[in-house]
DNA sequence: TAAAAATTTTAAGTTAACTTAAAAATTAAT
DNA sequence: ATTAATTTTTAAGTTAACTTAAAATTTTTA
């Protein structure tokens, strides 16, 4: 299957999964760059290929086939940020960048290494599951967006669900990364901001931050 | 540039290097599996990317910018090579196999990062020279084709110039790797083979093998 | 609930990287 | 040194993965 496809695949899962719900071809084409009447072509052709679901003006559905396939690319690009994170001294965002490549030239043999060399990890370096070889996630994510956390209660970070350099930039400046312990000082509904203590450091995060900054109660 | 250029820029590479001397584009698309139609289009696209000189009906040339795209594909392979030969126990030819894949995809950075992880290393696990991030080969080979070695003679094997399945599981079979001591006990000249004992086995192999393992005096 | 706005689909066209088949040129052989 | 064999080039055509623009349909909003 073709790198289009691949990724094609990768983005109506990656949808579904987080609960962004909409996978109509115009979103799905947003996130790949590329226009709707594209996605609506390659829609219809997976759909002969049995890896979707395709009825006009409806939101694409995987098929069990489908979603295998998208499973087993997830699978190689968390295995690749896990062993990139663990060989080398590279930011999240890069090591996202380097995996978004690799993870379609990987054979499931050099997944399999990598998974063994690591121990089999069930979390990448951003707390995203990483899929066993035969595409299943056995664990339970019981974790919620910082959004929704309760003033007053301390959280472990749990996943930072993102690709964005920037993001990731201000990640690694206020020391908010994967497994760090913080506490919510303050939520500000009205405004949908939220205060945070981490360390010594106090910070007020808006809530394109909180929404995918994901924590486990303490 | 696409992978396609890569390869094409590449084959032409490989032959210069290993002195099989033909490029023209019949010979470049044997290698790479497509019509000589296909490479003459190629040539004459890549000729207007400064990336070689091309004359119809004539041997195809790289220019200085088409070396350096080469060398920079090259060096990453090689230093792929090195490291899954390094961290995971797969045969030569897998490991070929996945570098040949993984070479496009692999920015300078990354590149940079695994060199500086195995020390920098000159040679890759089938003894080809890996080029510096500079895009320079500074070792020198005085190795010599097996099929070319004297009698009586005590050598080391210094490269394994191949890409092609069986060549690597007979190799593996009877120990004949890199680094390796092998004697050269009769030179069948008539018959252009060669006989060797490598430990305590005695191997007679034909011309197909002897030119494309090279080897230095001990 | 009808009109406006937004989105999806269709239709037509482009580009890169191929193919096959025939014409042109080169290389090899007698 | 011709002719035969081989190779390269040209020409025409295909496929995957896109594009833009207009038509069809759905969704939103007043």
């Amino acid at each position: 299957m073709s790198v289009a496809i691949e990724n094609f695949i990768k983005a109506i899962y990656n949808n579904d999964s987080h609960d962004i719900k909409d996978t109509k071809p115009g979103n799905i084409a947003k996130q790949l760059g590329i226009s709707s009447a594209a996605a609506t072509d390659m829609a219809k052709k997976l759909a002969t290929k049995n890896l979707l679901h395709y009825e006009k003006y409806q939101a694409l559905q995987l098929t069990d086939k489908g979603t295998k396939m998208a499973l087993n690319v997830v699978r190689k690009h968390r295995l690749w940020e896990a062993f990139l994170f663990k060989m080398f001294d590279m930011s999240l965002h890069d090591i996202h960048r380097e995996a978004e490549l690799l993870e379609h030239q990987t054979s499931d043999l050099l997944a399999d290494k990598i998974s063994a060399y690591l121990g089999h990890p069930k979390f990448d370096p951003h707390g995203d599951p990483i899929p066993n070889s035969n595409g299943e996630i056995t664990t339970e994510d019981h974790s919620i967006a910082l959004a929704d956390a309760k003033e007053g209660q301390t959280y472990v970070i749990s996943r930072l669900m993102s690709d964005n350099k920037e993001f990731f930039e201000f990640c690694a400046l206020n020391d908010i990364k994967y497994r760090n312990t913080i506490t919510v000082s303050k939520q500000f509904i009205t405004n949908k901001m939220t205060q945070i203590t981490i360390g010594s450091n106090t910070i007020v995060l808006n809530q394109d931050f909180t929404k995918i900054i994901y924590v486990d109660e303490k």
